[in-house]
DNA sequence: AAAACCACCAACCGCCATTTA
DNA sequence: ATAAATGGCGGTTGGTGGTTT
């Protein structure tokens, strides 16, 4: 099926808004609200489509829109956020009022991808150093997936959470390296190193009751296993608050009910 | 002084999921 | 049941203003 464009139809205004648009967008939904964007144009006497009324609404007329610049404290939020969210902006927006996914996207591409950049280019600025874990994203869909608060355990302690291939294709294998899936463990994955040939580690199911669900591969020189909590040491032995800090935010979006305990 | 470059951000585009007819 | 309409989302673009060469 092949939708049209809801701004194809000749005559519509596009790019930036004037002054005289906006009082009229405005004037218009204090009267009647939005309940249809798609016709709210042609009733509000404006050229533009239903579309671009609803972006201008959102991100820019809206009165509950906080202007200026981003606090120190909104910075922190939203690079937190974004470790456990990744980019879904408009989630990242729920929790932050008055501001909306489009500035958030703007600012985390403007300043905050080139600070995070620096900081992992430079480990010391940040004061730790930085591990990944490596989460096969493409098994994970397929079988059950590990639980929720696993990931969110191992993102609050500063994990990156990437695709295997990503890993494999892209980082020296000499670095300190957890590797999990969630696919079904077989008896012939033991001691299987082929998806990964060229790391000393192997698969090793971890116990019983967890063998169906997840394997864990060891790095040599930690010695961790799949458990989050024992994988709970820094590579530079520094705890300090961890616990609090992943409580804080497990805590945050269970309330928030956006995701379900699923373990 | 002016051209080139860069950073910012409002707005657009295409896709997807849901709702409606 | 199904096609079309709609709202919403994330990626990207391009205009603008500031800075550097």
């Amino acid at each position: 099926m092949v939708r049209t464009p809801c701004c194809e139809k000749m005559g519509l205004k596009k790019g930036p808004w004037t002054p005289a648009e906006d009082q009229i967008l405005i004037s218009f939904i204090q009267q009647h609200g939005h309940e249809n964007w798609r016709a709210l144009p042609k009733q509000a006497g404006l050229l533009r489509c239903g579309k671009s009324c609803r972006l201008r609404w959102t991100n820019y007329l809206r009165p509950d829109i906080k202007r200026g610049n981003f606090s120190k404290e909104e910075e922190e939020t939203i690079i937190k956020l974004h470790q456990i969210l990744g980019n879904r902006w408009s989630a990242i927006a729920t929790r932050l009022p008055g501001r909306t996914d489009n500035e958030i996207k703007n600012f985390w591409h403007t300043h905050l991808k080139k600070k995070l950049k620096l900081n992992l280019e430079n480990p010391n600025s940040i004061g730790k150093s930085v591990r990944t874990l490596v989460w096969d994203i493409d098994n994970a869909r397929e079988s059950e997936p590990v639980n929720f608060s696993s990931q969110l355990r191992f993102r609050s302690l500063g994990y990156e959470m990437i695709s295997a291939q990503k890993f494999f294709d892209n980082f020296p294998t000499s670095d300190p390296v957890m590797v999990t899936t969630s696919r079904p463990v077989k008896e012939e994955d033991v001691n299987n190193t082929t998806n990964v040939p060229e790391m000393n580690v192997k698969y090793q199911p971890k116990n019983s009751s967890m063998s169906n669900k997840c394997l864990g591969v060891v790095d040599p020189r930690l010695e961790c296993s799949y458990s989050p909590e024992a994988a709970m040491e820094r590579v530079d032995g520094n705890n300090s608050n961890i616990n609090d800090e992943m409580v804080f935010w497990y805590n945050l979006f269970i309330k928030a009910g956006e995701f379900s305990q699923n373990s």
